[in-house]
DNA sequence: TTTTCATATCAAAATTATTTGATTTGAGGA
DNA sequence: TCCTCAAATCAAATAATTTTGATATGAAAA
């Protein structure tokens, strides 16, 4: 029926405490990966693998300078996010119409 | 360092299509198991599997009714993890005792 | 242009999640 | 009590995710 793939993968991106840490590191403002990598004690290729999937989501973005990727939170993709969390346990208004009784 | 795995468990209920097809469906109100298993043409065992993840997230509750199990999305629970993705994605205020410049 | 460095990508291995079918549990009815 | 039924649990099979180490890419420095 309908489709959750895209809502799906944004809460995939919060699923794992590893990319909650990252986002916690981003919190304080934007960070390069090789930063990430020292902070997170992580290797080089798994950082890359979870920053590809948050990036997906939404939740981060990342911008190129020269050799090094800088990440950052991106606020209208965490709204999104609690958006559609909102929207999709919200629950419907029941007996809007309930005229009698 | 910090704990996530109660948040990540939280999100863990989100990030699968199956489950976010049984909240869609609870969005009408209080559901049988029996009645879950058949709208979404899912196995017995597989839909208690998936419920018992929806439970422990807090985002689903369950009721004993006799032999049957009925469930029903916690607004609690919900509106618990909206709270939590937008505190863990929040950014931090930055330089909020900039006295100087 | 050659070298170096940061990151992405790839393939294999390791780990974790999900499905399936069988069995168990526990509540009610006969 | 015995039987039936709904749902939970278990164990094995399958599928998806994550880690690891090696290699590729592409930008800047030498």
């Amino acid at each position: 029926m309908t489709d959750y793939s895209s809502d799906a993968k944004i809460f995939k991106a919060l699923c794992d405490e590893k990319r909650l840490a990252v986002i916690n590191h981003l919190k304080s403002g934007e960070k390069c990966a090789c930063v990430l990598i020292q902070a997170m004690n992580i290797g080089q290729s798994a950082l890359s693998y979870h920053m590809k999937i948050l990036c997906d989501s939404g939740i981060v973005t990342s911008r190129q300078d020269g050799k090094w990727t800088h990440y950052s939170l991106s606020q209208a993709g965490s709204e999104y996010a609690a958006k559609r969390l909102i929207e999709l346990t919200m629950p419907e208004p029941k007996n809007y119409l309930k005229c009698s009784e």
